[in-house]
DNA sequence: CGGGATATTGAATCATGTCAATTTCCGTGG
DNA sequence: CCACGGAAATTGACATGATTCAATATCCCG
């Protein structure tokens, strides 16, 4: 399947929303490159870029799902993270993506050169700093899975997904979010087997702790979970 | 045990090590700090911050082995990463450190504020674009470590181990490298216990593929090693 | 109302962890 | 210089959480 592709167009329609959402909004430095933007969709499951491509692009999330992926030579895989709506990825490279990247569900991505990033922080420490920012925010996250990777039982990894899902997904109700990415995509990023996250689940549905359906989630006993995750902070 | 500290002074003497061996020698923005630095010299197993102090300091080994650690409540360990002469650490913070760090050996450390760096990065595009690019390299080097904890068997993770320290060690003759940290802290690095590190190093030993004493290491059979690793690239 | 993909469940196996001895190392003091 | 003692490393035996393999069950989508 191919992605259509917008040329530039109406500039405020893709905005980051807003970081804080009461008080007066902090000017975003990235913006600065809406200008440069293209839009482009994508049905399900296709391969936005891939892992060693030369980092020309990076991209916003729209809307929909993105997935970052890599795989060893007998295909064990690894998802490094899903984006969500109002995400961005592809940014944080030196010269070639680290990761693939492919949609989860039908998505629709703002399209941004690198190139006009890199040029512009040049002249704008604002922007430069913002890039230092998302760069260490996501270094964090990646040092946090790092810990669920290396020290979590099976369940502990569950309840952590779920939770920082939950904090990640945009105003779905209280605690009921849907899973857009499929078992075997949520086992490659824990670190387990589609067959154990499915008992897992299974049994924290058991217990009462959480409502799954195949699609949808829903957190019905948060301390439970908080106590399984094994957070320290938060 | 205390530190000794001393105050600024002969400015050249702790400089980095060159990244280009040849060649002419591209100017380290980082140098900028040197004259805000003070050297601080510690024992063994010395915390030098904690997980959650204010990021007030960055710092540069100048000789000797640190370790970054995290802890979970009930003990379980996850040691970041081991820091060798040369290189930096507590840099790539926003306001507080997420893991504490602590000497492995005796170490001599150059220490610099933060609050200079982050200042003198706003006008120096230069520097800020030198700050980015480290957090980017140290966040690839941790999405490596996130493949190895999710997916690599204890074999493999050591080899990968052994094979990434050789790479980093400066100059010690061809495959011969020292072990500054107990096997404990390799342990807790790649998500196994120590029996298991035993178990694995007598293995590869017994196999040929390397030589292991207590406090040493040597490479005897480095593709066997570079094929147990899985690595893609290198 | 099929049919293929995805999810779920069960049973058996395996890699790694746990617990328990040794053994080795190495600094220290006699 | 050597014996001692404590910490770290190693090894063995056993336990277990997670994987593997296999069999349904369920969900969509056409």
């Amino acid at each position: 399947m191919q992605a259509s592709i917008q040329t530039p167009q109406a500039k405020a329609r893709h905005a980051l929303p807003t970081a804080t959402p009461a008080g007066p909004a902090t000017p975003e430095p990235l913006d600065l490159l809406e200008q440069f933007g293209a839009t482009l969709r994508f049905g399900r499951d296709h391969e936005i870029h891939a892992e060693g491509d030369a980092a020309e692009f990076c991209y916003r999330v729209v809307s929909g799902c993105v997935r970052t992926v890599r795989l060893l030579e007998d295909g064990r895989r690894q998802v490094g993270e899903f984006l969500l709506a109002g995400e961005v990825f592809g940014l944080d490279e030196l010269d070639t993506h680290s990761f693939a990247a492919e949609t989860v569900t039908e998505t629709v991505l703002r399209r941004y050169p690198r190139r006009m990033v890199e040029a512009l922080a040049e002249s704008r420490p604002a922007l430069a700093r913002r890039l230092r920012q998302l760069a260490l925010e996501h270094l964090r996250v990646t040092q946090e899975r790092t810990l669920l990777l290396g020290r979590k039982t099976a369940t502990e990894r569950l309840a952590s997904f779920v939770l920082e899902f939950d904090r990640r997904m945009p105003a779905s109700g209280r605690g009921l979010l849907d899973l857009p990415m499929s078992r075997t995509d949520i086992a490659d990023h824990l670190g387990l087997t589609v067959e154990t996250v499915c008992r897992v689940l299974a049994a924290l549905k058991r217990e009462g702790t959480i409502q799954v359906s195949r699609t949808g989630l829903q957190l019905l006993d948060r301390t439970t979970l908080l106590d399984l995750a094994c957070e320290t902070r938060h």
